[in-house]
DNA sequence: ATAGCATATCGATAACATTCGATATCGTTG
DNA sequence: CAACGATATCGAATGTTATCGATATGCTAT
């Protein structure tokens, strides 16, 4: 309990879209450029941009401009820092808020 | 390439909540029941029946009624399935979609 | 400097999400 | 079976997201 939730929220939401699972997968073998993840899907290129916007200030993918052309790569340490977010909330631990139940049963779980 | 991204999508949206993200950090220690999981938080009763709803909908949470209340608990199959589902797509695979790019530079990467 | 390609931004729209108070349902207990 | 407590559902208000076409910006060659 007392994890920066609002912090993470940003990153999950940039994840729970299709389109952007799509593009972290085309993504996870290697750089690819705009045109070419535009390639592989079926959206307008301003519908792509606007993904790609939320993809990188989310930090889970790097932009790098190359001449007219952005080039993107997956940013693994921060895929692996949501993964290592979830694994922590979704496990036991000391201090945890169950315990301060008012309903406690006497198996000394809650309610 | 080639997941069920739609099926996981619904998962992930209900994990990018703050509200949802705190339930499931308080269920991770054990069961609790609607009313206590109320307590800590600072949302209306039919709000939190929402955000409930939610959860034990994508299985991330399972609900038993007991009496009068509901007892909910937190599903260590479905948190653990969205990560390795995860952590799948961002890992680096055979076949993957970015070596059939047209634009490959000569390190064999994209553009 | 200008024409052309790649990408970003804007404005509109439609769909979806979150919240609440009010009310309904459901189960328990007198 | 009536009253009550716990939870669910409804309807409305408000905010957020995804999408597109049109247009702007920014680079690169010519």
């Amino acid at each position: 309990m007392e994890y920066p939730y609002a912090d993470y929220v940003l990153v999950i939401k940039a994840i729970s879209d299709e389109t952007r699972l799509k593009i972290i997968d085309m993504l996870s073998c290697g750089e690819m450029c705009a045109c070419d993840i535009l390639e592989g899907l079926s959206i307008s290129q301003s519908t792509l941009s606007y993904h790609m916007k939320i993809l990188s200030e989310s930090a889970l993918v790097n932009a790098v401009r190359d001449g007219s052309w952005m080039r993107y790569t997956l940013n693994k340490e921060k895929t692996d820092d949501v993964i290592a977010f979830f694994k922590g909330i979704t496990s036991e631990k000391e201090n945890c808020f169950c315990k301060k139940c008012k309903n406690q049963k006497p198996n000394n779980q809650c309610c």
